[in-house]
DNA sequence: AGCGTTCTTGACTACATCGTCCATAAGCTC
DNA sequence: GAGCTTATGGACGATGTAGTCAAGAACGCT
């Protein structure tokens, strides 16, 4: 029994993401979502709930996605390549960050218009760091098991600095500074991780 | 001849930007604008133009006003004392993104969610932010000749590196991670700043 | 095939919002 | 104080917006 949904939920959540993404929770009109989407308001009111509740299942899938992907890019069993995969992992943000026609990252543009407002987004946003640093963290401590970096700094503390330099790049970029300026801050901030005494 | 303003211009920004800076671009109306002023639609269009124009106002001046405070903060006579203000200016700066009832910093704020869109918002975001790093880079130069910081390096690149530190913190900070971590991390980049031989 | 359940569509409501307009008030100059 | 110019404030029009609703369509089970 029962009719089943016509749509496919995944690029429906897609298509409303990238709305959101472009203009902003309080930018973004239903309307907008449902001509992005293909579905009438109804459909999208009743699978969804409302705008905020839409917005709240766009952004808690993004912030899984984004930790996959750094997930993806820092893991590995080879301890002899962390400090590859932390350079790569940095210096792909800093070349993706600066092309212009980047629409920003939509965690940051969602904290910063909505952190202030909206409990629920502050919360999840406050875990995605959190996350993204521990991943940091542990391919730190591969890099000093390596003898990459010094093994009796802090990952902890490095890996925050790093989560910094990141989210920093991403706002930088946003504004519109040049690639060749954010790899060389990444370069720097790279360079300026403690390393083992010889 | 000519009948004068009955309100003062400036209060009227600041209660404008504090609008823009709760609400943002998209969330605020000029009705709520006209009701945080006091003053009546038509002398808000009358001496302002519109909404966009408006808070070009309101932006620019904020922007003069950060490159102001970094100014006061960072610029000194004294050699001796460039790495302290250095470390004051970032450590309030931490502190300050830690506050829960901070709104975090509107220029952030309205880079993320306009640079898009807007390219008035785009050029001034950039310029401010150059502004900024000269600001770090001259009070850089100023730790070298004091001894501070190792000569060899490239202030402009520390610079970039500290500004990038500084808009990160801001982001986290406002994502909501608290006091003491944002000041580590402060001191964590301090700490890797390259020091000169001995 | 018939039935019940759920999905879909888009018109509809009620209100918010941008920007305009105009009658009126308030100086300034002579 | 007469007359001019400009500021003021709020009503107004047109459009935008969040969310609802009812009529009908699509499907699966019997």
């Amino acid at each position: 029994m029962v009719r089943p949904r016509e749509f496919d939920e995944e690029r429906v959540l897609d298509a409303a993401r990238d709305q959101f993404w472009a203009t902003g929770f309080a930018g973004t009109s239903m309307d907008a979502i449902a001509a992005a989407t293909g579905l009438g308001k109804g459909s999208l009111y009743g699978a969804f709930g409302g705008k905020r509740e839409l917005f709240h299942r766009v952004f808690d899938d993004h912030c899984t996605a984004t930790i996959g992907s750094a997930t993806r890019q820092l893991s590995g069993e080879d301890d002899a390549r962390a400090f590859e995969r932390l350079t790569g992992y940095l210096m792909n943000h800093a070349s993706a960050c600066a092309e212009p026609s980047r629409r920003g990252c939509l965690l940051a543009k969602t904290t910063a218009e909505l952190t202030q407002h909206d409990e629920v987004v502050a919360a999840r946003s406050l875990k995605t760091f959190e996350s993204v640093q521990q991943i940091l963290a542990a391919d730190l401590e591969a890099c000093q098991r390596n003898g990459d970096v010094d093994p009796a700094a802090g990952a902890q503390q490095l890996a925050a600095l790093l989560l910094t330099v990141h989210r920093g790049i991403e706002a930088l970029g946003k504004a519109g500074t040049d690639e060749s300026t954010l790899r060389e801050i990444t370069q720097t901030a790279l360079d300026g991780l403690p390393r083992p005494p010889r």
